[in-house]
DNA sequence: AGCACGCCGACT
DNA sequence: GTCGGCGTGCTC
């Protein structure tokens, strides 16, 4: 048997495969490869190479080309990555192609990695004093006239830089060149003194720099997280090695990387989606180099190659989207512990409202607990009340309490947040005669009315028709919108408060990217003012003149069938409480609701976060739920039932009979129906990981060789965080 | 996934 | 008589 490389190709496959080696270079595990595969060519990953071959000779393939002397990925991450692929049930080919951004999936040589700077050679200063050139070639003529400036600088100041510089530098005016960034800028601000709090956390962790250790870091909005952070990262950059930090999403970065280049003064990375493909290979490959030191990114930047790394912090923990839900369906915070291990360094996990899943593991001393309760800049937390809306006389949603409490922000001079994590103007249009409702052809469920642009759209598949002017069922014209939406409450709060800018934000106000950012700087100014928005408003900006949170209401995560609802709701709750009452003065959150005794409101109410969660976990105990089990998520969708229904029993029947193993299903998903496909599922649930883990991979591949899965679209999903 | 091969319905 | 539908199988 001949020696060959096994190769992961980017593709859905449970294979590897094998070719004989190129005929120059000596390939290592790692290093990418250009490989023959069907009809075309495919870059891989080189994962053995000198495997036996597992095929016969004659179907062996002889490699293209070695594309790297070195390897690419270092062996940390190739067993992290086997790992990763392995306990998510991932391809090993998809867990690679995740890890690599995709200009480095290319057949090329690697980007180089200095900054790329432009500027003006002799011709061009002339020209630029002749004057002669106009538009974006005379901008940038301008731009560069006092020196030279990065691709970086150029495309925060010209946008759109990129042709005039092709112009010019076609006809000599212009100069490109490649140098590496200064190293270290001087820090522009310094340190705040820490609390003790803050030096506890800071020095629990510091002890343990160099040796794996979780820490769960408990605190709340403004109770100085990002300030141990840095005094963290600061450590671990003195000793020379790197830090890695994790935000949920890349809206909460852009005043992260200010606060961290201004404080730490050395090249700060941000990986995530926004860059551009070959922004994100150079900042890949710097964080490869060790020549960044803080590589700051989302999710996939989970993958960066760290080969001094020193810490890993994962903010925000609890949020949902460090899961990956298509796909390679991976968990950015397990697998930054996962990495933690592997480089030997401590992870700190950063949240106010942990995941049930963090404080489980706390309790059991995995993980060790740092607190920080106090806010520095608040003198205390918000002050949290119900409101009960039943026998209310509701104004579009909001209760007589609801709008005497803004009434009176307002009149103090401040502002208000009003939470409803619905768009649009009303979840449903029924007509008042004969009880047709607006509903979905292909998902069944009713069209949210969208009254600026008189259109029914559908939230599950974005269906949408206009708004019809008389019942169809009944031929009348009686059409009501039923319940509240964002577009409804602004309606509303603008007819009651004229006199006071009401701002919405959601989706559909803020399509373009940088309009947030616009709308909530225009409420710097501290004039009072009312925001509308959804889960958007949740988290970010520091709006110091916001004393009134208004949640419209609870009761969908008091009913929902969901058995993370309740945790969800918690979350939320005390997130947004957390934008009320920064600086001097106290906040009020006020939470409608028809369930005034639930008693998970009671208690977050009466004891805090900690408490409800304590209770939820206790609850989750008793019932055998994750994270006190472990379940196993088959989904499936066709566009005919009688398609899932036979995939999901000959699944089911692939499974051993007894055992560990809890089965719940075949049954329809949630959504039963969605844009026209049929959606059903099975859970696999188990007291241990093991036993789950054991007969999954096998099952995998008896389910892929099913002739009912032909029929199907289906995945499996490993620790899901969500039924849908 | 992407692609080729292969066997049955309405069309130039 | 063909063009093309997507079911089936394969890719080192």
């Amino acid at each position: 048997m001949p020696t060959v490389l096994r190769v992961a190709l980017p593709l859905p496959l449970p294979t590897l495969f094998d070719y004989l080696p190129p005929a120059v270079g000596e390939a290592q595990a790692g290093s990418r490869v250009l490989v023959p595969f069907g009809r075309g060519k495919l870059v891989g990953i080189v994962v053995t190479p000198d495997a036996e071959a597992a095929v016969d000779g004659h179907r062996l393939k002889q490699a293209v080309r070695l594309l790297d002397a070195t390897a690419l990925l270092d062996p940390e991450l190739m067993r992290t990555l086997a790992w990763a692929a392995d306990y998510w049930l991932g391809a090993p080919g998809e867990a690679y192609a995740n890890a690599l951004p995709l200009a480095l999936r290319e057949p090329r040589p690697l980007p180089a990695i200095d900054e790329e700077y432009w500027s003006l050679s002799v011709a061009g200063h002339s020209a630029r004093d002749a004057g002669s050139r106009r538009g974006g070639s005379l901008a940038l003529l301008a731009a560069l006239a006092d020196g030279p400036l990065s691709a970086q600088q150029l495309t925060a100041r010209l946008p759109g830089w990129r042709a005039a510089a092709r112009r010019l530098s076609g006809t000599g005016l212009l100069e490109r060149s490649e140098r590496p960034p200064a190293e270290r800028i001087r820090p522009a601000s310094l340190a705040p003194p820490l609390s003790a709090e803050q030096q506890l956390a800071v020095a629990a962790v510091g002890d343990r720099l160099g040796t794996y250790q979780p820490f769960l870091l408990d605190g709340v909005t403004g109770s100085g997280k990002t300030e141990v952070y840095l005094a963290l990262i600061e450590q671990v950059l003195a000793q020379g090695r790197q830090a890695l930090l994790l935000v949920p999403e890349i809206g909460l970065a852009p005043q992260t990387v200010h606060r961290l280049r201004e404080r730490l003064g050395v090249l700060v990375e941000v990986l995530h989606s926004g860059l551009s493909e070959g922004d994100r290979a150079r900042a890949w490959l710097r964080a490869r180099s060790g020549r960044a030191r803080v590589i700051l990114g989302t999710r996939s930047a989970v993958f960066t190659p760290l080969p001094q790394a020193g810490l890993i912090i994962v903010d925000e923990e609890h949020d949902s989207a460090y899961k990956q839900q298509e796909g390679f369906r991976y968990h950015a915070r397990d697998l930054a512990l996962v990495r933690a291990r592997a480089l030997g360094v401590p992870v700190l996990l950063g949240s106010g409202t942990p995941s049930l899943e963090s404080l489980a593991n706390a309790e059991s001393g995995r993980y060790r607990t740092l607190h920080l309760r106090a806010r520095p800049g608040a003198t205390r937390p918000p002050q949290v009340q119900i409101i009960d809306m039943r026998a209310q006389r509701l104004e579009h949603g909001l209760s007589p309490a609801l709008l005497a409490a803004v009434a009176q922000t307002l009149a103090r001079g401040e502002q208000v947040l009003v939470f409803r994590n619905r768009r649009g103007y009303a979840p449903v249009l029924l007509c008042h005669g004969c009880g047709w409702h607006a509903e979905c052809p292909r998902c069944e469920r009713p069209l949210t009315l969208h009254a600026g642009r008189r259109q029914l759209v559908c939230h599950h598949c974005d269906f949408r028709q206009r708004m019809p002017a008389a019942c169809p069922g009944c031929g009348a014209g009686d059409l009501k919108p039923q319940g509240q939406g964002t577009e409804r409450l602004e309606e509303a709060l603008v007819a009651r408060f004229p006199q006071v800018p009401v701002l919405r934000v959601d989706r559909e106000t803020t399509r373009r990217r940088d309009s947030f950012e616009q709308l909530l700087d225009s409420l710097k100014d501290d004039q009072p003012a009312i925001l509308v928005g959804t889960q958007m408003l949740a988290k970010g900006h520091d709006l110091p003149n916001l004393t009134l949170v208004a949640i419209v209401s609870v009761d969908e995560g008091l009913h929902s069938v969901d058995f993370r609802a309740g945790e969800r709701l918690a979350q939320l709750v005390v997130q947004v409480a957390g934008r009320a009452g920064r600086a001097r003065k106290p906040g009020l959150v006020l939470l409608q609701t028809h369930q005034p005794d639930h008693p998970l409101l009671r208690g977050l109410l009466a004891h805090g976060y900690a408490a409800a969660a304590r209770e939820l976990l206790a609850e989750r105990r008793q019932i055998q739920l994750p994270p006190c089990s472990h379940q196993v998520l088959l989904r499936a969708d066709a566009p005919q039932r009688a398609q899932v229904d036979a995939f999901l029993a000959s699944a089911h029947a692939a499974l051993p009979d007894g055992g560990p193993l809890q089965i719940a299903g075949p049954m329809p998903a949630p959504m039963p129906l969605r844009a026209g496909r049929h959606r059903g599922q099975l859970l696999l649930e188990a007291a241990s990981r093991h036993s789950l883990h054991g007969i999954l991979r096998t099952w995998q591949l008896q389910l892929a060789a099913l002739p009912s899965a032909r029929r199907v679209r289906w995945s499996l999903d490993v620790d899901p965080i969500d039924l849908y």
